[in-house]
DNA sequence: ACAATGCGTGAATCACCCT
DNA sequence: AAGGGTGATTCACGCATTG
């Protein structure tokens, strides 16, 4: 992925550029239905104790505090609702967005998009491991953000890494609170002069664990206020395309900048470990045909309570039940449902081992 | 303070009440600004589609109440408008509220309540320690709830006991995420067959740091959702008052059957000893999300003889084994365990460093 | 008596492919 | 487009039972 070379797809976008002007209108030209994922982490300058303007930009006098108060939420929402639409424009139908704020606007943003027709998967909070005491002590520390995680529509069949997900969580189940340092040190960009060169440039980490629980690697991840570009950055690293959005000149040239010193992944890092309903399919009867299982041999149930006799086209048959092997398990439990794969077993020298492991000779043969 | 004595204040409240009706109609009943917090527990809207099963088959005992199920986005907001309008006149100018809420409602009802005038002060993240898991694999373990706490107005001058969340944080500030277990064991409320008295029972553990946190002895709380009493039972053990409103018999019951048993504390006896901290554990994936290892490094063992490579998901791949950091060191040396975090190395100026010199750093940081 | 093991369960928006 | 078959999927903790 080069760092500044503009790459034209059949879908009519620019892939790894940063393009230059308003969020909504920049979204408007790219083609519809074009991105995989879209991260987003608006402004939230709500206004509240200041001057207050209307969406037309004329000033609010500030008669009464109810419509203060309304007018500056009302403004939030009406450009909450604008770039949420363009954003749901631009995503695939199996697409799926990340929203990043705090409680001044998330409730706003998390309302809207709901009312946008996203369909909410979770909500994750990140936990800031070194958050900024409150020096007053009128509050709790304000020690996290909370980020919501939607699909496109509540028929989508989202992208969901699980096991990369537990494989990151040291093998079990990764949970919606994420510790996470803020960004600080040699990560953290400055200007020339030692400023930040952003006020609230989020971690890569962050970043890191969104796109490998949520994108595959070649999917296109779109950023509209792409900032000083932490989602580019990481995009990129992982072998993930990026679009980023950004008014601000100055961000753009230190995206740039920083996008242009990162090294992509060879194909072997960036992977991640599969889902098992990616292996290829194997049927029962495989291993009848093979051998590996004879026509008349009795499987068994673990606990060794259930037995049924294999037949030559690889049904089972116990009693009066004749079906496959999840269905003649589920109707010999009781149950809904049943993976006869790992519920039967074949008997060798005295012990019971599951018939899953002939399926695993059989996949292992496959993909030599 | 008796278990069923009512006792009528200047305010024109009866104190320490279980309130049958429906929760608007007998909020608009009582005296306005009267009351000093408010703590709402209101449906969730869940919105739950099919059953839900284990792996083993056992069938999830979802929330299927009544109480729960509204036709639209449009009708929920409708009802927590006219709750929190009705929750808002009840308060004294400088009384606060808090509600919680998931994914599924939260943002409805924090975008509703700022429209009301309600000032956000903190939204607080109840982590639970032991949450139900994603059976399918599809999502992040919903791990956590939300809690938005906010004054009457930008103008109020509420309770926050800083002194007391800091002692009971162990000397240093109390932060916006709050680590407590779910109610169950001997606190969960059963009917006589043993099922579960209420569908959502919230742990005393959480009404006590709401109420420590933000309102001092003898004032008057106000739970509009009160189910099966944990807030009044709370105010009671910490010599507040409570006022309670809810139209279930059954849950009314259970309510004042439970108050009825708990003894209030004096200030004393109040005091809560500080909770000893495990050490944290800390899973390899967040050394390589945090750029302490980069995916595509090379790890070693002490000797030199075998290396692996790092990938995105914090797993190893060596030649073509794949795993943890403790199953490709186990695989590799021909071991049925192996520790990886003392097993592997990275090269830094030549020499090999144990990776667990990064756990260490982190637990570092997680500690101070 | 105490340790080890097993079982139940919790506010959950929890498939997908092929015919 | 709808229906049916395959088959993937769980963590922490309390409590009861077993050893």
């Amino acid at each position: 992925m080069a760092r500044v070379k503009t790459v034209t797809q059949p879908t009519g976008l620019s892939l790894n550029t940063i393009i230059a002007g308003d969020c909504v209108a920049a979204m408007n030209a790219l083609p519809e239905a074009s991105v995989d994922l879209i991260f987003a982490d608006p402004p939230y300058n709500l206004q509240l104790r200041g001057d207050l303007h209307r969406p037309d930009n004329s000033k609010v006098d500030a008669v009464d505090d109810e419509w203060d108060r309304f007018a500056s939420f009302a403004s939030y929402d009406e450009f909450s609702r604008a770039w949420l639409a363009a954003a749901r424009r631009l995503l695939k139908p199996d697409g799926a967005i990340w929203v990043i704020g705090s409680y001044h606007n998330i409730y706003r943003v998390g309302a809207n998009l709901q009312d946008a027709g996203f369909w909410i998967l979770n909500d994750v909070v990140w936990r800031k491991s070194n958050p900024m005491p409150n020096f007053r002590g009128k509050r709790l520390t304000n020690a996290h953000e909370t980020m919501i995680w939607a699909a496109k529509s509540d028929q989508s069949k989202y992208t969901f890494n699980y096991e990369a997900m537990k494989a990151l969580n040291d093998g079990v189940q990764m949970r919606s609170d994420w510790v996470i340092p803020l960004c600080t040190g040699g990560e953290r960009l400055r200007t020339a002069d030692g400023e930040k060169a952003h006020p609230t440039q989020k971690p890569e980490a962050l970043l890191h664990r969104v796109l490998v629980a949520s994108t595959n690697p070649g999917d296109i991840v779109l950023d509209p206020f792409f900032g000083t570009g932490t989602t580019g950055a990481v995009a990129k690293r992982l072998g993930r395309h990026y679009v980023g959005i950004e008014r601000d000149p100055a961000y753009r040239a230190a995206a740039q900048a920083r996008i242009a010193r990162v090294r992509a992944l060879d194909a072997e890092a960036a992977a991640v470990t599969p889902r098992k309903r990616a292996e290829p399919r194997v049927a029962f009867g495989q291993l009848v045909e093979r051998g590996m299982l004879a026509p008349g041999e009795m499987l068994h149930s673990l606990n060794g309570r259930r037995e049924a006799k294999i037949r030559a086209d690889g049904t089972l048959v116990s009693h009066d039940v004749r079906g496959s092997i999840h269905q003649v398990g589920a109707a010999l439990e009781g149950a809904p449902s049943c993976n006869g794969w790992t519920y039967w077993h074949f008997k060798k020298d005295g012990i019971f081992i599951p018939i899953d492991v002939l399926r695993q000779q059989i996949r292992a043969e496959l993909t030599d």
